[in-house]
DNA sequence: CGACTGACGCCGA
DNA sequence: CTCGGCGCCAGTC
């Protein structure tokens, strides 16, 4: 009920994120609303829905790091898909310092009030 | 109810 | 940089 609005609006933050840069867990929850709930965002992109557009794999834990095991299917597929995007992936992690979207104001303003 | 479980995060040693 | 420990919160059993 209510917990399918929090998806919506952590999905509908994902979003935001721009091709060739990266976001944490952390500094979804916090633009969606939801602060200290970074582990919901993980569970959100879980269940997203397979035809909505959401670039998961934008999303790393806060020191860069992929979530996924190391090796795992799941961490090589976002691997390979950052690397796509020009995204450096080096022993499973990216680094924040030249990667992370750092939203501007105006465009979250434009993007999330209308 | 309580206990356990995460696609997390922060702090201190 | 690595570990341990604790906080966090929605779900599940």
């Amino acid at each position: 009920m209510n917990s399918e609005h929090k998806y919506t609006r952590i999905w509908k933050t994902v979003q935001l994120v721009p091709p060739g840069k990266v976001a944490s867990y952390g500094q979804i929850a916090d633009l969606a609303g939801l602060p200290g709930r970074a582990r919901l965002v993980g569970k959100a992109l879980g269940y997203a829905p397979p035809g909505m557009q959401v670039p998961w794999y934008r999303i790393l834990r806060s020191n860069g790091q992929i979530a996924f095991p190391p090796g795992s299917e799941a961490a090589e597929e976002q691997k390979g898909r950052l690397q796509e995007e020009g995204v450096a992936v080096l022993n499973n992690r990216v680094r924040l310092k030249a990667f992370q979207w750092t939203p501007d104001l105006a465009e979250l303003l434009f993007r999330l009030e209308f």
